[in-house]
DNA sequence: AATGAATGAGACTTCATTCAT
DNA sequence: TATGAATGAAGTCTCATTCAT
């Protein structure tokens, strides 16, 4: 196994644990066992745990990016734009529930506290282009002019809470349901 | 200091640490040398962390309840009585901080996750009160007919969103912008 | 309740409960709650969690004194007063079953093993009794001349074994078995 | 030291302290430290004290088999090989004492109990030899015919007894005691 | 004498991290 | 680089004992 493959296998590991059993549930031990490594192999890669666990937020920030920016579309209204952008990211939590149940566990955690921090103060990323897309709205007079944190708030939060329902078992989501979401959320 | 004093206090430094430092930056020495016993005292009162986090929470849950219920309005529209309830979650929120991260930490972690679906089978106390007024609205065809929990999530999700951000300082919350967030609720 | 009833009912439950859970199972706060007290009380007539051991310990080697006393037959040829004995004792365990369990946990302690020694250095009450039934024995030469410890241990091994088996339901102790096993320590 | 000198020498701490000092009087550190090992480390090797006192009961267990089998007979009559056992087994007590002392407190502990219960229905090792003697000598009419139960606390009962008076210093064991015990538990 | 809440030493155990191989 | 045995600090919890009431 390459070097690349060892790291990413460890990270593989630390997410799936970490999404089902949280940070609590899943010692580095653990996480050794699963990604197929001796204990102290882990610590040739990430220099403690803390550093493990930001960096696989990073890389999953990072997929979540890539992903979005596969599917972006530039042309059209910004309504169009928007709901590429909003039924994208509900797709990616769906077919990627780990993924999205680490996200929640970071940001819900002394580690996950500075970042919010940092995406106040800007961010590269997917952020930008959301940033943009708001501003372009409110300059076309399609989205009220609200600060940009509210807004944010407003269309992430029912996206997140839409998303952990279905991942939780709550609620099937079908395309009418995306749609809705979409539309709430625009609203 | 009375038993009861003792216990609350308990409860209070238990609030106050959990919601700062999360569940894990929090042991039990903590929180009973901020309440000021000695460690095995906590056991006189909890018979253990878990029991304690979990009667946090009832406690917790059963403040907001009291408080809601002192602000209540029957009467008016249902577009009013939203606009109580919403408003007043987050007047709550805002001004017991702790109360909210520490509902935040609970949610987010092992304990709270059976609490998601007694939720969703019902419960006692403010979500009755919530759940009728939606299907008050619904049947006066104020509120689209969407799925309970997807309502639930499409309106509670923004008020935490945006109450978090108050609290971590991202904003401030002023009576213009607690109307609109309820209006974006409402919306 | 008089304050004798009190020790007493202390003393019960800590029998109780040493014959049942060992000294490992029963804290002083148990002993207390059986005993129907406060735990504080139990230091009113006991200095410590040694000492009422100790004292149960006397407590129970008195009563089997006594009961043995009340048997007794000083008349006799040697055998028919061994017999008498033997077959006392085992009846006696065999009906305080709580009282044989408690002996076996006290010289199966760090406790117990003093009274080994204070046993051979001499000590009241029913031992006397035995040793002077064995000297007796001796001498009229219808008992082996052995150092009277073996003898004791020849002789109330196989009867504490025995109550042992029976009171943990190997065995079912008839008369004839009671018979059997005094011949068998005779011999 | 390698691995298996490590966790012998966690297993001679433990027997040594056990038996000197009870179960009680022997926790986990002072295991660890009378090892020359970190607290830690002995979980390496037992996953919890529970289960060191099982291993270590089968250890003694194991080693009381070996030594018996290097000395057996198996020609010669009932009464001959019944002399080799007990003498055996005697002179193994003598010269081991921390394993008889351990043995004594295993039997007398909540751990040692189900064993008890496992001996009735029957076990490898040293005791169905000891079962077959038993069986032999019934057939040839020189072992009056008592229920095998009976049988074990019969003669084992004074073994263990004296045993114990000797390690205990009461009594001085040489040849002619152990013959002397021997006859007694044929008797 | 009696209470029982409070204490705090100490028990068992976990686990992030190190380091000799 | 990789290993995994070893470490030991720190966490949860128990319980004999004390003391103000």
């Amino acid at each position: 196994m390459s070097k690349i493959d060892k790291k990413q296998e460890i990270l593989k590991a630390a997410l799936e644990l970490f999404a089902e059993q949280g940070f609590h549930g899943a010692p580095m031990s653990k996480i050794a066992e699963k990604a197929g490594v001796a204990a102290g192999t882990v610590y040739c890669y990430f220099e403690s745990r803390d550093i493990l666990i930001h960096e696989l937020f990073l890389e999953v920030k990072e997929r979540i990016n890539r992903f979005l920016y596969d599917r972006r579309i530039i042309e059209g209204t910004v309504r169009e734009r928007f709901q590429t952008v909003i039924s994208g990211l509900l797709r990616y939590f769906v077919t990627h529930p780990e993924d999205f149940r680490y996200l929640e566990q970071f940001h819900n955690s002394p580690y996950g506290v500075e970042y919010r921090r940092i995406r106040f103060f800007g961010s590269t990323g997917e952020e930008d282009r959301m940033k943009s897309l708001f501003t372009d709205g409110m300059k076309q007079k399609v989205i009220k002019d609200i600060p940009m944190v509210i807004l944010f708030s407003l269309t992430l939060g029912p996206l997140f809470d839409v998303a952990r329902d279905h991942i939780l078992g709550f609620i099937q989501l079908d395309d009418d349901l995306v749609q809705l979401t979409v539309n709430a959320c625009w609203d």
